[in-house]
DNA sequence: ACTTAAATTTTTACATTGTCAAGATGAATG
DNA sequence: CATTCATCTTGACAATGTAAAAATTTAAGT
């Protein structure tokens, strides 16, 4: 049931005005009457598609979800050697990438504005973006200690892609090499019995 | 000091009734309105004190990284035996276990409400932070890997922590357990060459 | 075709918030 | 005692999210 009404998809529209309005401003920023006005609609038009704000941003950020899940497949096929390992290090490098790249959108995904109520589409897509996580630690680890790894690597990419957007590490450090020495460390912590 | 009209110790007041929010109630609902009526004032008064509610963020954030810096070192004091390994992995075990139990203090001194102000407190009570780390890190893998040892200890903990606060992994994991073997392979990975 | 019902959007309104500009008040200073 | 000055209150403003009522457009029924 195709759904043309006076503006037209406005259920679409909401969600791509918010992931333009993550592109061009911080993500605190990104508000219920923001998105209507880049919609081109009232302030209490989106009450009719998404019952709360927190509905439209969980919307928002299970697309979010999917991109990440997207890019970091991307990453993985891109790898050479196409080793297990090389796969996993460069999906690493992607996590934090997209964190870097998409600052508002990785930080409206992992909590950083309230209130995003989780969604269906959100849990499934969070959920998504784990077990691509887990499978391909299983092939590194097989599936055994998949989960501990999974939550280990895990940890690592995203610890440091935070600490990262909250510029709470010293700003005089030789990022990029220490990046590096580190997603070493994940990747050696892994061989731990 | 009694106070009537001028109650001479407001700015403490502040502090205090700031910190004391951040335990009853989620780090988005701690207001200035908020603070000033648990303080017990008019809604503009803390403007004399802090010129904006981002510096009296950013002054409560540095408070929590003092308290947090204790909190640590007891750990590792605590640790037995006194290796340096036993002290490191305390000090994680504290991290993330400030992390659950000061939840608001944690996310507001890692940036998930804006607006916090970088006051010169908390970029000193901050930077103090870093240093104990990569002290206790130093300990075990000496100064010459230090920094990225360190970057990568704290991006484990910070990590774990942080996704266990926005609830982005599965719940029905074995958590406990997990958290564990996420320590072990974090400790393992700092023997990378 | 005409009426009626339903779905969508706008308009108003209200309680919050952070900040600012004037006042009011009390304490320190001469 | 009078004046000055830092501090606190009051009132105002724009912006936010949400709710209800009114308006408008589409769909359905006969």
């Amino acid at each position: 049931m195709a759904k043309s009404y006076h503006h037209g998809d406005l259920h679409e529209q909401l969600l791509t005005a918010g992931e333009q309005a993550l592109i061009e401003m911080p993500v605190e920023k990104v508000s219920l009457r923001e998105i209507a006005r880049r919609a081109g609609v009232s302030h209490a038009a989106p009450k009719h598609h998404f019952p709360t704000l927190g509905h439209l941003l969980g919307e928002i950020a299970a697309r979010g979800y999917r991109h990440f899940v997207a890019a970091l497949d991307d990453a993985a096929n891109s790898a050479t050697p196409q080793t297990p390992e090389a796969r996993l290090m460069a999906m690493g490098r992607a996590y934090v990438n997209f964190a870097k790249e998409n600052a508002a959108a990785f930080q409206l995904m992992f909590g950083q504005r309230e209130p995003v109520v989780m969604t269906p589409h959100l849990i499934e897509a969070s959920y998504a973006a784990w077990s691509q996580l887990v499978q391909a630690v299983t092939a590194v680890v097989g599936p055994a200690r998949a989960q501990a790894a999974a939550l280990h690597v895990w940890s690592s990419v995203h610890g440091i892609s935070m600490l990262k957007l909250a510029g709470r590490v010293p700003p005089d450090l030789p990022w990029i090499s220490l990046e590096e020495q580190q997603m070493r460390m994940m990747l050696e912590g892994l061989k731990a019995e």
